[in-house]
DNA sequence: GACACGGTTCAACATTGATA
DNA sequence: TATCAATGTTGAACCGTGTC
């Protein structure tokens, strides 16, 4: 490219001028005193342009040297190189040359190429959404389940009651031991905690002919509790999770299932983290999720998964909404919490700090977030690590997000002395580091006022691609 | 169909600058 | 200084289209 900048290729805006004034190839040749055959090979960008014909060309038709190769060409230049980026040009072999040259030679066919990039986005992304929101209901059971959590404001009133009362039943015993007693007197059945290679790989096992449950010895002490709970809740609550299940209306018998299996999880969660005494140490500790998860004996997730459920009529705690993502930026998890407008499909803007706190393991890190909406957020990342039973063992890290509407951010200690009146005032520009753009703001504003930015890049940068609900 | 005209292709030549 | 490649330029032949 070095050596097209150098000469200069005006062969479409040659023709152009040419036109505009009405001549023929002859005549202009005439006028600059060359061949017309020279002409002729100068618009077809066969021979640049030499400076004293480009003097001609100044002297006798006004043709305006300074914009050639100037600010306009850079911008368009920029604009072409992103549009030729995109996987639809994969097979035109389209170089950045080939891209200076439409932008310095063509201009004009350059914009209308752009345009029409631009306007072919627009018809895709439309397309996809009207896609989504048919296929939504049919033909994907993961999004079923999240609407059937969403249609319950991820609040189930009849569980949270009955854990509340298998949690009052532990007459001050550690949970652990109090499930486990309780499996024994109500239903015969002993808990063991079991070495890997008998568990096969499962977490728990039921055995009913043999009167036993077994929980994996890899399991840490938070999450055996919560398998057990979680298999006491099937038992004991089964009935209850099939009636609230089968109240709502699923299309896909996966959709079901995956609705049920949720529903347990949360049953568990009522016994571990019992709505009242949970909502009151929250609000007594600030929503300290690592303070809440030692009181409670539970991980940082099943706490951060917690908080999103506390939406009881007459005692609702801070709205929140949960994330969890890979380093990937792959969704294994996520609930709006009625606050958030997640995307249907892909990961986190990149932008976003659930990679920062990948990269610094249990840290917790906290940002204020804006969307393109201007609504503005406050999120709580930290990385959580699933599996390394032993040394050896697989093991998944993972980032996981809560966060809150800036303007309930006061209530919790993450936010002490951050100024939140400044976060939901300040004006933020356009941040993104990925655009390139020369202006971008991204370079310029610390994290707590980056605006995430999630549709330019969608084809770019798949795994994190937006498209909100 | 002949012709004129505008535009294209190609071979050839002159000039220039880099290099051995 | 000779050589060579790149660049700038030209003219002839050719092609396509519109007009009579």
């Amino acid at each position: 490219m070095a050596d097209r900048k150098r000469k200069l290729f005006l062969g479409p805006q040659l023709r152009r001028l040419r036109r505009e004034a009405g001549q023929t190839q002859a005549e202009m040749a005439a006028d600059l005193g060359i061949s017309p055959s020279y002409v002729n090979l100068i618009e077809r960008n066969q021979r640049p342009v030499s400076a004293e014909l480009l003097v001609g060309l100044a002297r006798t038709y006004g043709f305006d040297i300074s914009r050639m190769g100037g600010a306009d060409t850079d911008a368009l230049f920029a604009e072409l190189s992103r549009a030729f980026a995109d996987p639809i040009f994969e097979d035109a072999g389209v170089s950045r040359e080939d891209a200076f040259e439409v932008a310095a030679g063509n201009p004009v066919l350059g914009a209308a190429v752009v345009s029409l990039y631009r306007a072919w986005r627009a018809a895709e992304e439309e397309l996809n959404a009207t896609r989504v929101a048919g296929n939504r209901a049919t033909e994907d059971p993961v999004e079923e389940a999240r609407t059937f959590l969403h249609a319950h404001r991820n609040h189930f009133e009849e569980i949270d009651q009955a854990g509340e009362r298998v949690f009052a039943d532990r007459a001050g015993a550690a949970l652990f031991d109090a499930l486990a007693a309780r499996c024994e007197r109500k239903h015969r059945l002993r808990v063991r905690v079991l070495p890997a290679e008998i568990m096969a790989g499962a977490w728990r096992r039921l055995n009913k002919h043999a009167g036993e449950i077994a929980i994996s010895e890899t399991l840490d002490h938070a999450s055996r509790t919560f398998n057990l709970a979680l298999q006491l809740a099937l038992i004991e609550e089964g009935a209850a999770l099939d009636r609230i299940v089968n109240a709502f209306k699923f299309e896909t018998d996966a959709g079901r299932r995956l609705a049920r299996s949720a529903l347990a999880n949360y049953a568990a969660a009522a016994i571990m983290l019992p709505y009242g005494a949970f909502l009151k140490a929250a609000e007594e500790l600030s929503y300290d999720i690592e303070a809440l998860g030692r009181r409670f004996g539970a991980s940082f997730e099943q706490i951060a998964h917690r908080l999103t459920t506390l939406r009881r009529d007459g005692a609702e705690g801070v709205p929140f909404f949960f994330l969890r993502v890979d380093a990937a930026g792959n969704v294994s998890k996520r609930f709006t919490g009625d606050i958030f407008p997640f995307a249907r499909y892909g990961g986190s803007c990149p932008l976003w700090t659930v990679h920062e706190a990948m990269r610094t393991p249990r840290r917790i890190v906290t940002q204020v977030i804006e969307l393109p909406d201007q609504s503005r957020y406050f999120s709580i990342a930290r990385s959580v690590m699933s599996g390394a039973g032993g040394y050896g063992a697989p093991h998944v890290e993972r980032v996981v997000v809560v966060g809150c509407a800036v303007k309930d951010a006061h209530r919790l200690v993450y936010a002490k002395g951050v100024d939140l009146e400044a976060a939901q005032a300040t004006p933020v520009g356009v941040a993104c580091r990925l655009c390139e753009r020369p202006d971008c703001a991204a370079r310029a504003y610390p994290p707590i006022r980056r605006r995430l930015v999630f549709d330019e890049h969608r084809r770019l940068a798949a795994p994190f691609s937006f498209a909100f609900d």
